[in-house]
DNA sequence: GTCTCGGATGTTAGCGCTCTCAGTCACGCA
DNA sequence: TGCGTGACTGAGAGCGCTAACATCCGAGAC
């Protein structure tokens, strides 16, 4: 199935491969949709082929009972005229926007952004338009205004990608019945969920740090407003306490390089450190560089693990070991949760969580293969 | 101005600082727009507040000619009843979806996605929504997918961040008159372009590396499909040849942190190789991480420059020098040419050129201060 | 041959909004 | 008193489409 619409299939049988395009030389002014200052509409297609508007309504929207021949001329006739049908009305009219709308953080994090990347894939895969709509900030303001404006689009179901807990508070302003997924939210929530398990990634990243050897394990962590930094510190926190190590308290950063660059220069500090957890990986890239500064080793002197396995992070100097998350299942379980509700008429709470995969490289082991 | 719908200022007078929300505990099902099975229309405000349908579609649009005491009670009526304007109708009605319309391709690289991000923003801000559709590849089939589909949301301009010269194709599939704006795009292009200039960024990087006593630059090129790859090619080439310093064949990347590591496996085994302007920051990353490897000191063996500035570039070892481009004002100026066009009615073939800076960090001049 | 049935098509209402064209009213001037 | 004027408001007609309800017609049952 394809978003929006689609030229049924036996278009390519009755017109052939190619739709009577521009002549070379003759610019956009020639193209099939423009022959008329009016782009044609349904009841256009209908008197070309000879057929009532709603036999065209019929054959757009596949439904049964339009016999072979007439289908064919309807189908001709829209090729011929170049008809497109127009979403707004289709929309007014049956109700359906055929448009998921996502409320999405601003940022150009690679999580986040590969997040949105994937959803917007799959919900092209089902049919769907999408709509982002992007807030600066999560305060619930801004999150409401987000959720208004999506609310005049009609959209049918919401994703929010976004790791709050407040969010709900906006979803007063949607329609009774409107499916809703948050996204790497609150496990709680009263919404759908689509969550990495953010817990047990930091925990294999902690305990394959304890495995090799090290005291303690460091953490720096993400801002503690986005449930992916709690996640990760309750995980981290997890896992040295079952090994019985010390818990030191987190370095908080805000998941950019800078920050962890800060962080790292706290932390070649302290001569115990001899192993981190940095909650994603760009900071990682940069506690990697404080730490290269301060002339320690990494991973001789010091351990370090990310988490988020950016395409860069393989070319870290050393290759950093790093938690992978499985963005494209992320966005595609979203919007399978929406299509499902929607299809069904209901609004469930479903969960899904997504196992996270501990990608070892050289940043952590000391001799670890080299493996990009 | 807000984008799509804003209500208007003087609610905040009528109605207080919150509409009526819902009570603790009742959850969503009573927030203000749900009392009702269906959504409040204009024709339930204009009863509720005893006036014409009419004159509360006045209110929402700001016309003039509306007594204060009817505008405060339309005003009332639509945060009594939770009212949203339905933009499906409106667009139907009016013919103005207040939508643009982008192209972008499906990538996390950060430059499309810094772009992207502004120009949502932007948009925004001039009160329009925005509709991105993303594509997979830039082949003429699938542009003319996305384009049809933006036309028939009725998207009243479009933009396209795509690097590529053959999307003018897909143009012929839009209305007549539709305003277009070519981001990064080709340069020679018949539509309005907004584009940072490449070829001048290319050759201040080069000039820069020259200047610093290298005989020749090498280079690490973007894909040649992509307009930026080129230009950064010509950039690159044009400084040498003015120095009249010798041209070597650049080195074929794909963008990737993997591909610039391969790249500079290759060049570490050249001697000559004293200086790499690298076409993108992650490529950079990869070509630090093979010098590194090959035991070549950066900069003291070879100096190294890339393009575009990310937030990372700063923390890699050793800081990147890199070009800037100012993507948040691409974004800006690419909104600001479409609006520009549809306040004037009239297609434009505007170019707007965006100058890059150099960023000098350590990575490129032996001795050069700390920056970060 | 008549009746029934159901596949194929047409007809009629809206969906919620904007636009155009008419009012209505108070006021001021001749 | 009559009439124009301008500020305000309302009525009606669509925008392009879908949904629900006709209608038509030929095939099979009796």
């Amino acid at each position: 199935m394809q978003a929006g619409w689609t030229m049924p299939a036996e278009v390519a049988t009755v017109g052939g491969a190619e739709p009577p395009g521009p002549a070379v030389g003759d610019g956009p002014a020639s193209s099939p949709a423009q022959r008329s200052e009016r782009r044609p509409s349904i009841g256009d297609v209908a008197s070309f082929a000879g057929v009532s508007h709603q036999t065209v309504s019929r054959v757009l929207n596949m439904h049964a009972s339009v016999s072979k021949p007439t289908r064919a001329r309807v189908l001709a006739a829209i090729e011929q005229l170049g008809y497109r049908p127009n979403t707004a009305a289709r929309a007014l009219a049956s109700g359906r926007s055929k448009t998921l709308g996502v409320v999405a953080l601003d940022t150009t994090l690679y999580g986040p952004v590969s997040t949105l990347s994937a959803l917007q894939q799959a919900a092209q895969l089902h049919g769907y338009f999408v709509s982002v709509m992007a807030v600066r900030s999560i305060d619930r303001q801004s999150v409401r205004e987000a959720v208004q404006r999506l609310t005049s689009q009609a959209v049918e179901g919401l994703a929010i990608i976004a790791p709050f807990t407040s969010a709900h508070d906006a979803l007063a302003y949607l329609p009774t019945g409107t499916p809703v997924v948050a996204v790497e939210g609150d496990p709680e929530a009263d919404v759908a969920v689509v969550t990495v398990d953010q817990v047990a990634g930091a925990r294999m990243a902690t305990q394959h740090l304890l495995a090799a050897g090290h005291k303690t394990i460091f953490h720096v962590a993400g801002p503690p407003e986005w449930e992916e930094g709690r996640g990760r510190v309750n995980g981290w926190r997890a896992a040295l306490e079952e090994a019985g190590a010390e818990v030191t308290p987190p370095v908080l950063g805000d998941w950019s390089a800078r920050s962890g660059y800060e962080a790292g220069q706290l932390l070649s500090q302290i001569s115990d450190a001899t192993a981190i957890f940095v909650a994603n990986d760009h900071m990682a890239l940069g506690a990697l560089r404080a730490l290269h500064e301060r002339g320690r080793r990494v991973p001789e002197d010091v351990a370090v693990v990310g988490f988020d396995d950016t395409p860069e992070s393989a070319y870290f100097i050393p290759p950093l070991t790093t938690v992978r998350q499985d963005f494209e299942r992320v966005g595609r379980a979203a919007v399978q949760l929406l299509v499902d509700q929607l299809s069904t008429g209901t609004t469930r709470r479903d969960r899904v969580v997504i196992d996270p995969e501990l990608i070892c490289r050289q940043s952590s082991v000391v001799g670890q293969p080299r493996e990009t």
